[in-house]
DNA sequence: CAAATCCACGAAAGATTCTTGCGCGAAAGC
DNA sequence: GCTTTCGCGCAAGAATCTTTCGTGGATTTG
């Protein structure tokens, strides 16, 4: 796999460019870039083959789609061996309530993201689902007020 | 703005299909959903215009990039007037650290996804930046370890 | 130092996809 | 029961994608 510095200028434009418009045409990519569509498309493919761009992924508007609730849950468990730790992270999976999820160190062992209909459905999660749940010690929630900031998640110069 | 109300089940699974591969072409989606390309694109548009997708993006490997520091910080505030608010959560949008942010409720104030390329320049950021910037009361950072779980923000049935 | 090799770019062409215009049929309203 | 409205799907032209191939420059090799 290509690491950072098999990249050039143009390899980081590229990623730039999709990461903020991933359905950008390769015709119009090639010129923000400023190579010709063919040499731009087998760059693309190359970092998409590598493991670079993951993914590509349309951004939705959650209020606008009866979802009201948006929020963090911190997570502490009792006991923090591996295979703990792997349970509770597959647990997370089947949850469909939780969007993304991250292992963490510090207070907390866990950081999940929440999106939920309503507030008594979130609630009803955290207390009969998150909270209840095997190996679970502490339980902190974050209601998200708004949005504040939301650009990719890498920084590009300029 | 359409509400909810006023998708029909082809549009739910536009929308799941294009929030698991947002490069996906029309006529692929088309066939996904049940219906031909022409109608299949102008739901698209219309999902689009009326805000319902906000936008595309390429999934970036951050650890691949060399950006190995993925952390969140929780920011509580000493006054938490409107103006205040506002002036903080402008402040984040100034810092490339910081690539998202939300105004939360409950302990914190605020909720920061931040991104770096190693350590050091988290820890100079939390100590010299986000610390010491003007109002900011307590910082408390989760440093993840790994990401568990990573599907959109959106749960689809079936 | 010269020659060979290796990449990557860019032009060209065929295949695919996008996009628009139009006719049709079903559902809603009068 | 008739009219209106709305969205689907066919068809065609425009744009894009994708492959093939020739060229030029940089690196490596003899």
């Amino acid at each position: 796999m290509p690491l950072k510095a098999d990249l050039d200028a143009i390899d980081w434009k590229i990623l730039r460019e999709l990461q903020n418009d991933g359905r950008m045409t390769n015709v119009e990519l090639s010129n923000r870039v400023g190579i010709s569509a063919p040499p731009c498309l087998r760059r693309v493919r190359r970092l998409e083959e590598a493991g670079i761009i993951r993914g590509y992924r349309a951004l939705l508007n959650a209020p606008a789609l009866g979802m009201d609730v948006v929020a963090f849950c911190l997570i502490g468990l009792h006991h923090q061996a591996d295979a703990e730790l792997k349970t509770f992270a597959e647990r997370t999976r089947g949850w469909p309530i939780v969007r993304d999820a991250w292992m963490v160190s510090g207070e907390s062992d866990f950081l999940l993201h929440c999106v939920a209909s309503d507030l008594g459905t979130f609630q009803t999660f955290v207390i009969e689902e998150l909270a209840s749940a095997p190996n679970v010690d502490t339980v902190r929630t974050a209601l998200t007020i708004r949005r504040v900031k939301d650009e990719g998640l890498i920084a590009f110069p300029g």
